[in-house]
DNA sequence: TTATATTTGTCCGTATGTATG
DNA sequence: CCATACATACGGACAAATATA
């Protein structure tokens, strides 16, 4: 909880290793973080450095945030499972806002696109589990 | 190329939909984008609906900015082939930040997890390519 | 080697708009 | 209607890394 300003680690950077509350479950999924005006008294910071920090927790698909709401731990969906087939080809990387818009995506959520022959199917990584058949 | 302050969408997502000379090739890997200061005075904007626009580029894997040098279009490394295997399970999210210093990878590129019983490996998603054997 | 200019990184402060409750 | 809260955008300042002369 102690900001150090003489660190070489910027200041935002050190608040947003408070993701360790997020991921260890002592914050669990939906609870509500502090306002960003909160957060900057507790911690001496201003708006910039605190929206930076909440930016990185936005990116790493831990938080949301809703306007005129405030920002809380991210709500996980559930998975479908999604068997794969013989010649299947996987790979993952983040969607472009077209994506994202099409298929209602929290920031940081990546796309799994599966392509097999010349036939590609793109899926939200957090709303499904691949499974190779047994 | 023309911004439009009239409308609904905000300026530094309006300069992001630059990103279609990007995805089209027409700006190869490698090439440099303009300083953020030139691109200020190109498209009359000011620092931060620049840097807003260009963060949202590198989050989507787009671009990478190396401080004192500028930004470039990023350039993919080899894939890997990875085999999956009957029982695997695959999903991929955002990396956090310890796992983006370990594996030394680029903002905006997510892990895919493989889960076998109560093994997991993890892979920086722009390194592998996954394949179900035939 | 040294020095300078360029460029991005990290903060601050402020103002206005808009969505939510 | 009002208060709260975040989104967007402006401005400035200094530090740190890089490239160039």
């Amino acid at each position: 909880v102690a900001l150090d300003p003489r660190s070489d680690r910027p200041l935002y950077r050190q608040l947003a290793d408070e993701r360790r509350r997020i991921v260890s479950g002592e914050l669990p999924p939906g609870s509500k973080l502090p306002s960003e005006t909160t957060l900057g008294q507790e911690y001496g910071l201003a708006m910039p450095a605190i929206r930076s920090a909440i930016n990185v927790l936005r990116s790493e698909g831990l938080v949301t945030t809703e306007r005129g709401f405030g920002t809380k731990v991210r709500v996980q969906p559930e998975r479908e499972v999604v068997e794969l087939h013989a010649g299947d080809r996987v790979t993952a990387r983040a969607p472009i806002e077209d994506e994202r818009r099409q298929f209602d995506m929290d920031p940081g959520v990546p796309v799994i696109v599966v392509n097999q022959g010349s036939d590609e199917r793109i899926y939200p990584a957090d709303r499904v589990e691949l499974s190779v058949h047994t």
